[in-house]
RNA sequence: GGCCCCAUCGUCUAGCGGUCUAGGACGUUGCCUUCUCAGGGCAAAGAUCGGGGGUUCGAAUCCCCCUGGGGUCACCA
């Protein structure tokens, strides 16, 4: 059974790329039916954060995943480590390492100072006798255990990606596999509870393809079987060809969410970043994403550019494709849950599907719901310069000669609005541009707005007279 | 610096020896729809496929070199 699975490391908040990974790893299991499984991989204590991992669970439950298995927790698993550890010394594919941290920096420089091209470290401890093992274990000294890396031993694998991938052993050093506080390191512990776990397909970021050597080494001395390895682009920002920098934009999963992204739009968008469909389909939904995610498809290259344009756009067009009930939900959960004012309250929820639906094709983000619709639910501010600046001096006329008409108006629906109002244009030779725009400002208090009548109909007579008589108003002093 | 990986419009990409005068999407520009902004429709600009050698009747597609970019070299993951 295929089996994959995430294994977050709770020193820090989920970063977007991180949620791609998770996208990759649940659609190929869910496309085989198997298992996606989350594993926290907490085994640095010094970089630990606490409630990290609460967080790094719930975005990705945020995100619309769910898994089968787990989460388990590393650090309650280290006898598990330790005993495999201690089962590689046995072997002779690990040893006991009591090197100070000072002797470790200083063989690094000294290596470094005779321009030898790595610093490895120097394997002084595998020299030791098993009787001088035995005291240094009994006097309490500290200790790490080592991989045994043995020389010039070519190390390949096949990545479902990358393809054929070898390297000589001489580059590698001899990894700490269980650290002089009992944790193993991630080396370790990854290969042990891969195996343990039965993954059957190991689906992360290229970043790693330097240390999967390693992890073949691990499986090979353990006798133990390979996972598929399917390593995948990394994302970088534009222009910088570095990683995503807080600079442009976000870069936490839950800030995509807090801005007002739509978790099925952020996915779609990800989905796209290192893999495609080959066909010109764009628009997918989870499920056609699992049934037509083909590793195969995964796009074999070392960065992709995260689009914040194109992200953008991809919510714009969820947005304004939702069905107006269902946006105003997502609205409304959105708002509670970031506790974020919509600034809609009194005026009931009719009059705020309206507005909604007037403004959901302008809107990129949930966020840009607010500054959209200000004007529909508190009196403009309205600047006169800016009344004036389509009346060509007729403003006046212009405000009083509707105002005229809206008040003998029986029907206040926006066909009528408009006929009427094309009506007077023939009459008073206004020029439709003109007095449209100036009543827009009055209105409005802005130059942007949904279509003029559409706009009068849901503001509705009374607030528009009463908006009228202002302009006219401020126009006075 | 050692090792590893990568290289098609600005960006995400299609392409797997001939159908490519290189297709789509985002972005950009223009036109139409119109009272504005969006949206929608249409159109345009935009890559001699990083460069140079091969292989082949024929290469974006295969091979080599160069260049450029990225990753990684911890008792971090």
């Amino acid at each position: 059974m295929v089996k994959t699975r995430m294994a977050p490391s709770p020193t820090g908040e989920y970063h977007i790329g991180h949620i791609r990974t998770v996208l990759y790893n649940y659609a190929f299991a869910k496309k085989n039916n198997g298992k996606f499984v989350i594993r926290i991989e907490d085994t640095d204590r010094e970089r630990f954060v606490e409630g990290a991992s609460d967080r790094i669970l719930q975005v990705i439950k945020d995100y619309g995943f769910s898994w089968d298995e787990g989460p388990s927790f590393q650090s309650q698993r280290l006898e598990i480590y330790k005993k495999h550890a201690l089962e590689l010394i046995e072997k002779g594919n690990a040893y006991y390492c009591f090197c100070s941290e000072e002797r470790l920096t200083k063989l690094r420089e000294d290596q470094k100072a005779k321009g030898m091209p790595s610093t490895k470290y120097d394997k002084k401890c595998l020299l030791l006798s098993k009787d001088e093992v035995k005291s240094n274990l009994n006097e309490g000294l500290k200790y790490v255990i080592r991989l045994n890396v043995k020389p010039n031993e070519v190390i390949k694998w096949k990545d479902e990606v990358f393809g054929e991938i070898e390297i000589n052993s001489n580059d590698l050093d001899d990894q700490v596999l269980l650290k002089s506080d009992g944790f193993p390191t991630y080396h370790l512990a990854v290969v042990v509870d891969d195996h343990l776990m039965e993954i059957t397909h190991v689906i992360r970021g290229n970043d790693w393809i330097p240390s999967t050597p390693k992890h073949v080494l691990l499986y090979k001395y353990f006798g133990w079987e390979l996972p598929v390895y399917i390593h995948l682009p990394n994302l970088k920002e534009a222009g910088e060809n570095k990683k995503l920098s807080k600079r442009f934009g976000a870069v936490f999963a839950t800030e995509f969410l807090e801005q007002g992204y739509l978790p099925e739009a952020v996915t779609n968008f990800l989905m796209f970043l290192g893999w495609n469909p080959g066909t010109e389909k764009e628009i997918y939904s989870m499920e056609e994403f699992i049934n037509d995610f083909i590793v195969s498809k995964i796009h074999k290259t070392d960065l992709v550019v995260f689009d914040r344009d194109k992200l953008s756009w991809f919510n714009g067009y969820y947005i304004r494709n939702m069905p107006t009930i269902d946006l105003l939900k997502a609205l409304r959960e959105w708002s509670n849950k970031y506790s974020v004012d919509l600034g809609v309250e009194e005026l009931g929820e009719k009059y705020v599907l309206k507005t909604l639906e007037l403004v959901k094709e302008r809107m990129k983000t949930l966020g840009e719901f607010i500054p959209l619709t200000s004007y529909f639910f508190r009196k403009p501010t309205v600047l006169a310069d800016l009344l004036k600046k389509h009346a060509q001096g007729e403003e006046v006329k212009i405000l009083e000669s509707y105002t005229k008409l809206f008040e003998s108006l029986k029907v206040w629906e926006k066909v009528e609005l408009e006929n009427k109002s094309h009506e007077i244009l023939e009459r008073s030779g206004f020029k439709p541009k003109q007095a449209f725009m100036t009543l827009r400002v009055a209105v409005s208090g802005t130059e942007a707005t949904p279509p003029l009548f559409d706009t009068l109909e849901v503001l509705g007579k009374e607030e528009v007279l009463q908006r009228l008589k202002t302009a006219l108003k401020l126009l006075e002093r």
